[in-house]
DNA sequence: GAACAAATATACTAAAAAGTATATTTTAAA
DNA sequence: TTTAAAATATACTTTTTAGTATATTTGTTC
């Protein structure tokens, strides 16, 4: 069983995952995460060491909820094609998402590029290994004869992700999923274009 | 000829376009911009009621500036696919990019999202209107029988753009240009499936 | 080129945010 | 169930940032 004190700093960050994927990380105050958790200030720092240290550890745990719900989401489809439609079907609300405020790959990407060297790095990181698995699971469908060699996995990988990314941004600002529904089934027929 | 205060402004938004496309709105803060201008606080409280009516005006221009710049390229080409294409180059080099810190109606549409609705809405009808222009040129392809009539120019604007955007990102934080490379090729390579 | 208005600089105050010292309460092991 | 250590709360200080009052300088119009 956790401590008193772990279980009080794993439902700090918890609460502030939301928080940060909203409002990002120069967004974010030590006292809304305080009124969030309704704890103190001797409280959370006896927890963290800092601002940064609490962004820190706020934003791993971002990136490690939102890579294992997708994992889960694809692990679940029996084939490859299967596989890449279930991550495609993962953002179809873009509105309402896993983590309140989108996704915390991209947001964190956008602001930690110019500011935040250390997490910049974590989230290519995961983009790398994301692209990888991607690209991976095309190149099996290639190997077992699911899909035409005429498919470049990598690029094809990459293309996912970033027009899923993108879409994600706009749909949310545009206050509308509908373009995803349309973005997910192009992406889908690309891939059956594809399929043997 | 605009006179010296205009001109003050004009320099001070100038000015703060990089700094906001890096630092996001809540990441700058005024003294960034007296440094990087050399002006004082009394200066640049002559020109901007606050720091709110500054980032507003400061969105505005990279808004403007972004959108002009892409028109612009689009403009050159001639035909209905080069046009198409010259968007997609647009991006090709996504580490140094127009304004210094990635596409400002990206990140802006991410930090905007949740937490500035005013110029969220702004964001969004520049994502609205530049897929209406990019659909209605695709839409126009096929009118005047360079495209087959398969393509769908709504959802295929709106895949171009989400990827580009979510591409951008991509390589920014991965540190290289090349994934975009292998997008746009993939992309133009989409359209030339539709070109008769 | 004087003179007045507009623009800018200086030096300050106010507010917000981060961080800390210490008191109090709670947990959990003896 | 007592007690010492750990966790948390309170009340503070420090730092950072925004904003302002006023002095000075600079433009520009006659």
């Amino acid at each position: 069983m956790l401590s008193k004190a772990e279980r009080t700093k794993q439902f700090i960050l918890e609460t502030a995952v939301p928080l940060y994927n909203e409002k990002g990380i120069s967004g974010v105050n030590i006292d809304d995460i305080l009124e969030a958790t309704k704890l103190t200030k001797g409280c959370l720092y006896g927890h963290f060491e800092n601002k940064e240290d609490l962004s820190d550890q706020v934003i791993d745990l971002s990136l490690k909820m939102i890579s294992d719900r997708i994992r889960a989401a694809v692990y679940q489809a029996k084939t490859i094609k299967g596989k890449v439609f279930a991550f495609l079907d993962f953002y179809k609300d873009p509105i309402e998402t896993y983590i309140s405020g989108g996704c915390p790959i991209l947001n964190t990407a956008v602001e930690a590029d110019d500011n935040y060297p250390l997490i910049k790095e974590k989230v290519a990181k995961v983009f790398r290994s994301g692209q990888q698995e991607l690209a991976g699971l095309l190149q099996e469908g290639i190997n077992i004869g699911e899909f035409s060699d005429k498919l470049d996995p990598v690029v094809f990988a990459f293309k996912l992700v970033a027009s899923v990314e993108g879409g994600i941004v706009m749909c949310r600002v545009m206050g509308t999923a509908k373009p995803m529904q349309g973005l997910v089934n192009s992406l889908k027929s690309e891939l059956e274009q594809y399929t043997i």
